[in-house]
DNA sequence: CGCTTCATGTAAGCACCTCTTACATGATCT
DNA sequence: AGATCATGTAAGAGGTGCTTACATGAAGCG
């Protein structure tokens, strides 16, 4: 394929855009980010896209297409982001999900257009296959983790790790969605978030009867 | 104040509704249940009570004060559901926190056009006083528990009462947002999300060095 | 080299929503 | 009964989104 613009710039270009099907993705994550999940049309993100309203039903049969596609790239981001955090358990579990709790709220901070279109944009979850095969990729670090951390408990209290996951899972998502999102809509606290949530996880380990360092 | 239409029944209305406000704001309900927050419009929800679309302008001056005011109606019917599965902490702290646990959950599952007002309709805070008062009073019973709980524990051990509320809560909003809600776009789960709630709190407060009944 | 075909984007019109202004209706007060 | 207020209607300007028919450019084929 050879465009009329040049693949990497943003220079003038011809009648066709080159590469729309990013250009939308970039412009929904623009809007998301600006007016929230939900407040956005496909019309607008043709707009910022710079081309006509009809455009983007050529890549995207509609706006939810487009949403999934992002939440499903939002995934992926989300899974490698969780798992650099986790570096495989490094040193040692309790601290490796520590940084997994921290980088589990940076990433709703930083990219918080992407955790929004994952979680708050009523994709539904059978929207597209790889959206969920996604989505499931990226829990099953935190399983992964909650595995890790399960070892090292006692036989006898050791509860079933899926379990441990969801609780890790809900705590971080609730906290990421009352207290560290962008729009300063949220309430204000005592603490950071990541502290919130680093101290919440510490009581629940210990409530595991996991030896925490404190 | 006499009406033309009776007070209960949806009988024939003459000029005037009789209760616009009230029909608006069961219309609003309605159209969130169905459709989700950002779903519907003024115009719709007019139309659904049976009136001009110019009509709500009387009662609210756009959509964002009728949603505000969705928001906290169901604020205050959120306490008033957490209070009385509290029940000032009756036989024991303990138990009535499980209850008021599980309340929350059944809120959000009953009544989630109310908590998608309350939470998911990026509704901002300050948008009325009256709003953010009743969301404080609704949060106050969840503080109020966690003092009860807390003057339970062993002083050394005694953490903040604030932030066992804030761990409380954000565990308990992330297993309502993530697995509790009606539509059926959520992960699936191998327990129900009462029994999950209840799980996590109990290793939680058993973290804390609370004796709960196991 | 010119025609065909396909992918891609445009144009234009319909539908709907928001919000305002002027007017109509009915209840209440004196 | 007449005045006044609260409430709803009618009509329309302005804006936005969605969709159908058409236009353009690139690549393949004789």
């Amino acid at each position: 394929m050879s465009w009329s613009s040049k693949p990497g710039g943003e220079g003038p270009r011809g009648y066709h855009h080159g590469n729309l099907k990013e250009a939308l993705v970039r412009a929904a994550l623009e809007l998301i980010a600006q007016k929230g999940p939900g407040g956005f049309t496909f019309a607008e993100a043709a707009r910022v896209a710079g081309v006509s309203p009809a455009a983007p039903y050529r890549h995207f049969r509609d706006r939810d297409e487009l949403m999934a596609d992002v939440a499903r790239r939002g995934f992926e981001a989300f899974e490698e982001a969780l798992l650099r955090a986790w570096d495989n358990g490094r040193p040692d579990p309790v601290t490796a999900l520590d940084r997994l709790g921290k980088a589990y709220l940076t990433f709703a901070r930083m990219q918080s257009a992407y955790y929004a279109a994952m979680f708050e944009a009523s994709v539904p979850l059978d929207a597209s296959p790889e959206m969920r095969a996604a989505g499931d990729r990226a829990f099953g670090v935190l399983r992964t983790a909650a595995e890790a951390i399960a070892a090292t408990l006692p036989v006898a209290s050791r509860p079933p790790a899926l379990m441990m996951a969801l609780h890790i899972w809900s705590l971080a998502h609730g906290i990421a969605a009352l207290f560290a999102r962008g729009d300063g809509a949220r309430r204000s606290l005592p603490m950071s978030p990541e502290d919130l949530l680093e101290a919440g996880v510490l009581v629940y380990l210990q409530g595991l009867g996991a030896r925490t360092q404190d």
